[in-house]
DNA sequence: TCATTAAAGTTAT
DNA sequence: ATAACTTTAATGA
């Protein structure tokens, strides 16, 4: 969790809940809000010209998502769209900030957030140049069991579809599908009722 | 080697 | 039921 719910509460925050497939926001809109999940899943995506989508990251519980826009005040180049039902905190932008100002403390966390996010994208780009669709998937799948504690091999349940793996990577379904068959030929994943372990 | 297209089977809502 | 996801195969850049 990134700030004490009770601490959103008292500066105003509100709760709302988003059926699947709604969005909380949308390209082009402008940001008025910080927002942190407290149950569900959403993505922040993009399309391309020919309509593909390209998922930017997927967010779930106790996370934030999308800060930076509140201080950069630049439009939202992405859509942010619920992938289950999700309860959200929302707390209005001036309100967010007065409460950064109150608690060099809750500033610093926020800034360290940002950082972190910051590290991740740069890493998640560099991974995605890679021409070789092995290397982006493998990438991504270390990055995702990064956030749980058990290292051991298979031990973490792969929470995306193969058709999200695909559109985290740039690659399409099937090179996503062919691939991941190939990784569990070679010992590096393993695949059960259709479920990926890595 | 990978994207695209098509077609069909499977799972989730 | 219907949509979303998964898989295989053929073709072409």
């Amino acid at each position: 969790m990134v700030i004490q719910e009770n601490h959103l509460y008292s500066a105003g925050a509100e709760c709302i809940t988003y059926k699947s497939g709604e969005y909380i926001f949308q390209e082009g809109d402008f940001p008025h809000f910080y927002y942190q999940i407290i149950t569900g899943q959403l993505k922040l995506n993009a399309y391309n010209e020919e309509g593909k989508e390209f998922i930017l990251s997927i967010v779930s519980d106790g996370e934030s998502f999308a800060e930076s826009f509140i201080f950069s005040g630049q439009l939202y180049p992405m859509d942010a769209e619920a992938l289950t039902e999700c309860t959200i905190l929302r707390l209005h932008k001036n309100n967010f900030l007065k409460l950064l100002e109150a608690s060099p403390q809750l500033y610093l966390n926020v800034c360290k957030g940002l950082s972190y996010h910051l590290h991740n994208q740069y890493t998640t780009l560099h991974r995605n140049s890679s021409p070789k669709p092995a290397d982006r998937l493998l990438g991504l799948l270390s990055h995702l069991k990064n956030s749980q504690q058990e290292k051991k091999a298979y031990s973490f349940l792969v929470p995306l579809t193969r058709q999200q793996l695909a559109s985290c990577t740039g690659i399409c379904v099937e090179t996503a599908i062919r691939t991941i068959k190939t990784l569990e030929r070679q010992n590096i994943l393993k695949i059960k009722d259709r479920k990926i372990y890595f």
